[in-house]
DNA sequence: TACTGGATTATTTTT
DNA sequence: TAATCCAGTA
């Protein structure tokens, strides 16, 4: 085949410019991925060996994608580029080298649960207060350290006298030791030991950018600093870096992603070739103009103007609801109305949110009218509680060092092991310096544990066994083994719930992706199912062939397209958040809106919006205004229901006209007046975002007060009392 | 040790 | 609303 047949200019200059650094500004739907495919078959078309080359994404499915893609236009020898995602990638780097920086290659890898565990553990541990320091908020300031590459040690620098970032650091400390003691990493030590390894080895880092002298990178906008200190480390040598990405695409700054990478790409790599890809494949073309109108509000872009050849389509729909279950309703209903007319089956819609909490209600309508749906994202299916129990019993057979995994299963389904006795095993297991399961094998030796005794040792003679077990059963059979012996189905098919059934249907298919690895792997072995496991998200299990609905966040729609999309939620304090309209960050805003931006360009034929005046979030009613994002789209793109539906000031409802003084917010924000406030002028105090401050200022301004604040990091900010929520310490 | 019910509290997005 | 935590009880 001809791997330049119909392409424009623009993506033949991309595909043939092959040496040195090159930047692709790839507008949404401007065919990225086809590019990147056809430029590895050119690579390889002209003398690149298969084995040189390495594409890095995002997620899984991604990297399917360009895999099965590449393999088609490529045939032979296609099966020695990488084409993975940067986790899996180091992972795989990892599991050569780690040990070169003092970890075992045999580590584990912990996710998000683990990791809120392991933080639990660790404020106990230091005697904190949990009051105070909640392992949320701990856990995102770690994570966004290691994201910059800050190590413990540097954080305690950087902190100076902060007491309250020396705390951190002590917090931060702990945790990572923790982690080493338990031969494990979290999700960003992936990246951070990564490039460690490569900064430290020199020898290890030259076999890499040996070995991979073709560098691809997909989404470029979403890399943070340790991924881009990972791919400049990888390309130094050879310079041959192509990166594609869209700047107006950027949304996931809040996990440390880093739009500078993309803007001053051309500073770091001052030989940088630019090549725009503008021509829009997927949309029609009022789809595009109004995504067009709302991205321009956005300052400091890239400069681009996507265009397409494409008709101009069905106007874009607009309908406002009284509450979310008719915002449900109506689109259920013009789901089934669609199908029913056969203009298109049931996998060619996805139903888009901004927040995971929005699915409950169209999950209710859709089951009622019998649509087909399936729903991304929320509860990863690896972290569903019965999964994690069953895959912890395999990671104890498999490698005990893995404490969590023990301890979360040592007592289920119960086994009359309660916290006192698993405190007591876990002081012998501190100070003999074993391991958790170390310590449950020498029980015998440790005072005090009397009745329990024996109910450990039939625990630990029931793993023993298993392990025996390991090199003459399946992992299948192994699996099927742990369910019967404890019961853990039969206890759930006695339940009697729909609760339980959910459950046990996951468990099912749980042993069958053992049974499709075990089929598709040539050597599987237990360990080898493990790692598989720890890295796959929830998008990634859709498959294109099967015929739901899809519902997930506007974040997973991410990469996708559909024919039909419905965004739901269109209001102000939904979507831009809440949070991005009180607080006075602009550029949240912007990236709420690049979001949207997203949402917009999924669309292939029809986009509908739709929003409700009324809606009950965690048990409140709020009332809501028209997103501003809607009122972005050219007012001409766009058919409403009824033409006061985008009046800015229309009355709904009786409840909004009361609040309506109070400049139209949700009555959430609706001022009620502190009576007195907990400090004054001069006192420090703490706001949960901008960290701790001095007051300079209390104005009293009527419906409430507005006090100034000097805050030691974020600088001076004005904010309203009753909102700002700020604590006197 | 396990279970219950009342209180508390979280609220954005996830590889 | 829903999940989690904690104290009191069996």
């Amino acid at each position: 085949m001809n791997i330049l047949e119909d392409m424009n200019p623009q993506q033949k200059e991309a595909v043939q410019y092959t040496r040195g650094p090159l930047l692709i500004l790839a507008g949404a739907g401007s065919g990225k991925t086809r590019v990147l495919t056809h430029r590895i078959a050119y690579l390889i078309e002209n003398g690149v060996k298969p084995y040189h080359i390495m594409a890095i994404t995002f997620t899984n499915k991604a990297a399917q994608e360009m895999r099965d893609r590449v393999d088609q236009i490529v045939g032979f020898g296609s099966e020695s580029i990488w084409v993975s995602t940067f986790h899996s990638s180091c992972v795989r780097i990892l599991r050569r080298f780690i040990d070169r920086i003092g970890f075992l290659n045999s580590f584990t890898i912990y996710d998000t649960d683990d990791q809120k565990t392991l933080m639990k553990q660790v404020i106990k541990k230091l005697e904190l207060d949990p009051k105070i320091y909640k392992e949320r908020a701990l856990m995102s300031a770690i994570s966004s350290a290691k994201n910059e590459m800050i190590s413990p040690e540097q954080f305690e620098k950087n902190a100076g006298l902060d007491w309250n970032k020396k705390k951190i650091s002590q917090v931060y400390y702990e945790y990572q030791a923790e982690l080493k003691k338990n031969n494990a990493l979290d999700f960003d030590d992936l990246l951070v030991k990564t490039v460690e390894l490569f900064k430290q080895c020199q020898d290890v880092l030259e076999y890499y950018q040996d070995r991979f002298q073709y560098l691809m990178v997909d989404e470029y906008q979403d890399t943070n600093t340790v991924q881009f200190q990972f791919i400049n480390l990888l390309a130094a040598k050879n310079r041959n870096l192509c990166v594609v990405g869209d700047d107006d695409q950027s949304i996931y700054k809040f996990r440390g992603a880093n739009i500078r990478n993309i803007l001053e790409f051309e500073k770091s790599f001052p030989d940088a070739k630019v090549i725009k890809l503008e021509q829009n494949y997927r949309s029609t073309s009022n789809i595009l103009d109004a995504a067009n109108g709302v991205i321009s509000n956005n300052k400091g872009r890239k400069e681009k103007k996507l265009w397409t050849e494409n008709e101009k389509g069905a106007k874009i729909t607009f309908r406002k609801f009284q509450n979310g279950f008719e915002e449900a309703e109506y689109v259920t209903g013009e789901i089934s109305r669609k199908i029913r007319n056969g203009e298109c089956r049931y996998g060619d819609i996805a139903i888009l949110y901004r927040t995971n909490a929005q699915s409950r209600l169209f999950e209710e309508k859709l089951l009622i009218a019998n649509i087909p749906y399936k729903i991304v994202g929320s509860v990863n299916f690896y972290a569903r509680k019965e999964v994690k129990d069953l895959l912890s019993y395999l990671k104890t057979v498999d490698n005990a060092s893995d404490d969590l995994a023990v301890q979360r299963i040592i007592n289920v389904p119960k086994r009359g092991i309660g916290a006192t006795t698993i405190s007591r095993i876990q002081a012998h297991a501190a100070e003999s310096g074993t391991n958790f399961y170390g310590a449950l094998l020498e029980a015998q030796y440790i005072p005090g544990l009397s009745r329990s005794l024996s109910k450990i040792e039939s625990f630990t003679t029931f793993i023993q066994k298993l392990r025996t077990q390991v090199q003459y059963y399946s992992v299948k059979e192994l699996l099927e083994h742990i369910i019967e012996e404890t019961g853990y189905v039969k206890k759930l098919e006695a339940e009697d719930t729909d609760e339980a059934r959910a459950r046990i249907e996951n468990i099912d298919e749980l042993i069958s992706k053992v049974v499709t690895y075990e089929e598709e792997e040539e050597s599987p072995t237990l360990s080898g199912f493990l790692q598989e496991v720890a890295l796959v998200a929830d998008i990634d299990s859709i498959d294109s062939d099967s015929d739901f609905c899809l519902l997930m966040t506007l974040h997973s729609a991410k990469g996708l397209e559909f024919p039909y999309v419905f965004m739901a939620g269109m209001e102000d304090g939904i979507f831009p958040s809440y949070m991005t309209i009180t607080g006075d960050d602009p550029d949240e805003l912007e990236e709420e809106r690049r979001l949207c931006y997203v949402g917009i360009t999924r669309a292939k034929k029809e986009l509908v919006m739709t929003a409700a005046s009324q809606r009950m979030i965690r048990g409140e009613t709020q009332y809501n205004k028209v997103s501003r994002f809607v009122h972005e789209i050219p007012r001409e793109l766009v058919e409403l229901g009824r033409e006061k539906d985008l009046d800015r000031d229309a009355f709904v409802n009786p409840r909004q006209r009361f609040s309506n003084n109070v400049s139209f917010k949700p009555r959430q924000f609706t001022v009620t007046r502190l009576e007195h406030l907990e400090y004054n002028v001069g006192d420090t105090v703490r706001h949960t975002k901008f960290g701790v401050g001095e007051v300079t200022d209390i104005a009293d301004g009527g419906k409430d007060y507005e006090v100034t604040v000097h805050f030691d990091h974020a600088g001076v900010k004005k904010m309203f009392a009753s909102f700002a929520k700020l604590k006197k310490i």
